[in-house]
DNA sequence: TCACAAATAGTTGTCAGACAATTCATTGAC
DNA sequence: GTCAATGAATTGTCTGACAACTATTTGTGA
């Protein structure tokens, strides 16, 4: 239900002619042998009830996606492993969303939400204006009642008010930001580290400090490009499994 | 120089004409101020000396990359943050051609060259034949003469000779690939991990057994989409800074 | 003067048809 | 049997046009 949002959401972003066009065209490739070879564009375009300009367009994203070669004089062919981008991190997803996908019982564990003033790295990561201050989000991540993951959410209070996190907070800041749909999000460039728990970490964890963690530092932008988010997540070895699609050019 | 066979080499993946619209539009695009609009689909195209309908699908490519944002009726416009994805993961790169842009001073430490039979785990992230043998390359990436990242290769022994790296071997297998250009090289699939050194890659990296490394495991597929590399590489934090461009929808 | 509707110019989205460039299988000559 | 020439099929590109939409300007009435 809530994906369901997250996808109408993300769909706004094109218009449903074009939407439309590109599942259909995702369904006929899914439904494609790898390394086989796809109808030709103008029987393609037929098929779509589309022009072959429009059908080639969308051709265009997929390549992009590494999911189709072209070759001209010989045709368009489905790659093998066509990368199901979206259990890879490229594609900006809620834990919750992503857990719930996956088929774990993830739940909201020790919740903090407090107001206070930007740090250095915190005004400088968010572009805050002086004197402004930051609602701070902490919480950890339950995986059939073990702690799992432990996020903090950094945000211009401008942009989230503590109140509407408190009632129906299912534990993704994103999923808040993603619903109310305003502002609209753009992307999120993330820094991927390793790192030794701190004890301030490790508390809410149960675990050792020292322990190793896999870190995640974001920030997220509005479609206009202006950060509104500052995360940093630390994750659990061996519970959560994140990959990336690596393609040449 | 490395450098630009590895790009020539990507690059061939497009005919030269896309290429040179692709680099052109880039340079517009970087050139353009974050959130101004792009000049008219008609102008630019005649600017760029193509026609519109190509000029679409080169920005068609930069749309998808989250570069540019369309908007029926009143323009293309060029958003903030524009990202520069060859720092990212995003694209499959050495370590070393990745070092060496940085400006970084990186070197080859202790090489080791196996011929083995393979693992289990690795007879099936290569999909090999039964009784067929493996080619492991085993070093030590030097940062101003640090250890700094370990790395393991292991390819089926017939895509690459023991002979090949004897000589002149940089210290990237995927450079390797890439110069001989046969197998053509599609994408990798890199699992994103952080993991306690073990013993055994503790000694080679100078460090404790236990301490914190970040790990990616990967798969190179070529082209058409057959495994060639398992590789699995270990870096010691705060030298790398790995990132992904996630984007919503 | 202000508020609101209507016209208008400009822009992206789509379409149809054509030709060029390339690939690949077939055919033919030797 | 080998190799070159041929030709069909396919993608790449171009042209010109119209539809859909946006933002601004203009006009109108209170």
């Amino acid at each position: 239900m809530l994906r369901r949002n997250v996808f109408w959401r993300a769909s706004k972003l094109m218009n449903p002619q074009t939407q439309t066009l590109h599942e259909k065209l995702e369904a006929i490739i899914a439904a494609t042998p790898a390394g086989e070879r796809l109808p030709s564009e103008p029987k393609l375009a037929r098929q779509l009830g589309v022009s072959r300009a429009t059908l080639r367009e969308a051709m265009r994203v997929f390549e992009t996606r590494g999911m189709l070669r072209r070759k001209q004089g010989a045709g368009t062919f489905v790659l093998k492993n066509a990368p199901v981008l979206e259990t890879g991190i490229e594609i900006l997803e809620s834990i919750e969303t992503q857990a719930r996908r996956m088929g774990l019982p993830v739940s909201l564990g020790d919740l903090r939400i407090i107001h206070r003033a930007p740090s250095l790295e915190e005004q400088e990561a968010l572009r805050l204006e002086e004197y402004s201050q930051v609602v701070e989000v902490r919480r950890v991540i339950l995986l059939e009642d073990r702690p799992v993951a432990y996020l903090v959410d950094i945000l211009p209070d401008a942009v989230l008010a503590e109140e509407e996190l408190r009632d129906e907070f299912s534990g993704s800041v994103l999923d808040v930001l993603l619903t109310r749909g305003n502002p609209p999000l753009g992307s999120s460039r993330c820094d991927i580290l390793a790192e030794a728990a701190s004890s301030e970490v490790a508390r809410p964890l149960g675990i050792q400090r020292g322990d190793v963690l896999l870190k995640f530092v974001s920030v997220l932008l509005t479609e206009s490009g202006e950060p509104i988010d500052f995360s940093q997540s630390y994750f659990l070895p061996g519970y959560f499994r994140f990959h990336v699609v690596r393609r040449v050019g």
